[in-house]
DNA sequence: TGTACATCAGTGAACGCGCGTTCACTGATGTAC
DNA sequence: TGTACATCAGTGAACGCGCGTTCACTGATGTAC
């Protein structure tokens, strides 16, 4: 272990995740991060150089941590008959707090003009990207690779597409009674159709 | 005609617009706008006194735009069988170039923050979904306003997500080619299932 | 047609501020012998 | 166990820069009489 190290950099990229998600990476500033994560910035930088070398860090975490999520609900589902509704069900609920929404939109924004975050993102993308396609072809197998992982792409922005709806970003008067329940019958249907 | 005014504030948010897209919002500023607009700082706030001002302007400038498109796309199918179909293959054909999106991203992240900005983009939002809730009922009448409705925003949810693959955010390795019939395909049948 | 004056459009300098980064320095902790 | 020394962790001041905003000022254009 390397408890001090790591509990500094830890404290330091927890500091600055609730740093961006809190006032947007125009307001994101390394006195601000340091002064949340209760240090001076001279020693901030002791550990991370830049400021890139802190988004790119926090970046990492957050990815690597939602990606973990995200994939473990998908496959914690198993072989069950319902196992994608109530994968799907449980990205949903993730969605809930709004406070990882606001973290993706600031990423995306920076990802149109850095093409290693944009990477980054991508990767997270295709991650659970693939785990769908898996569950998609075990509920129907016929499908085929091709058909399945389109649909699953679909499923993959309809689901990021929800987010948007999500109460930070809007008072959302779209009519929301029943969406979830919709959205989960949607894509378990895109997913039985005949094949294209 | 207010041709001299006009023109000015024209201008003005045309730059605006582009370094927001090409910059982003962190690197937003009125000196580079003024720059871009071939005037000077000084003359720039005589049309705009302040930061806020100008994005509030080219915030409903852009939404105003993109809303009458998005309506006029979805209206024009008119009564045709494939009405819906066609419908979103245009709104799919304005997602090409990407430069919008890039915008639209930039709108989003500052909505977490924003109340008016966020007020701006639901209006927008709620647009589209109208149109779209009285294609469907024409195409379908016995869905029901209820179902229409939340079908309605789950499709806007897709095609909104689908701008997230789009090039100038990532590389995009998800399987991509026949990915637009896909969506076209599921939305019709989102459409026309049975309904909840 | 000419004159006086107000408004409009545009200029340029200055302000105070927060920023990222650099750097010389200080103790504390670890290692070698 | 003690000493010498290197590395680690942290401090605080300073730098130059671009920023939003304020302001006094200047011509050009429009209006009244």
């Amino acid at each position: 272990v390397l408890p001090k190290g790591r509990e500094r950099t830890e404290s330091i990229l927890a500091a600055a995740t609730a740093v961006l998600v809190e006032e947007g990476y125009a307001a994101f500033s390394l006195r601000k991060v340091a002064a949340r994560a209760d240090m001076r910035l001279g020693n901030l930088q002791y550990y991370y150089r830049t400021k890139a070398d802190v988004v790119r860090a926090l970046l990492a975490r957050s990815l690597a941590s939602a990606a973990r999520a995200a994939e473990a609900r998908l496959l914690a589902a198993g072989d069950a008959r319902d196992a994608l509704a109530s994968a799907v069900r449980a990205v949903l609920a993730d969605q809930e707090t709004g406070e990882g929404a606001r973290l993706f939109v600031e990423l995306w924004a920076l990802a149109g003009r850095d093409p290693e975050i944009a990477a980054a993102l991508q990767a997270y993308h295709a991650g659970w990207w693939r785990a769908l396609v898996h569950l998609l072809l075990r509920a129907h197998p016929g499908l085929g690779r091709a058909v399945a992982g389109r649909r699953a792409a679909l499923a993959v922005a309809m689901l990021e597409g929800l987010t948007l709806f999500r109460p930070a970003h809007a008072p959302r008067r779209l009519p929301l009674t029943g969406l979830e329940d919709e959205a989960v019958a949607a894509i378990v249907a895109l997913a039985g159709r005949q094949g294209t």
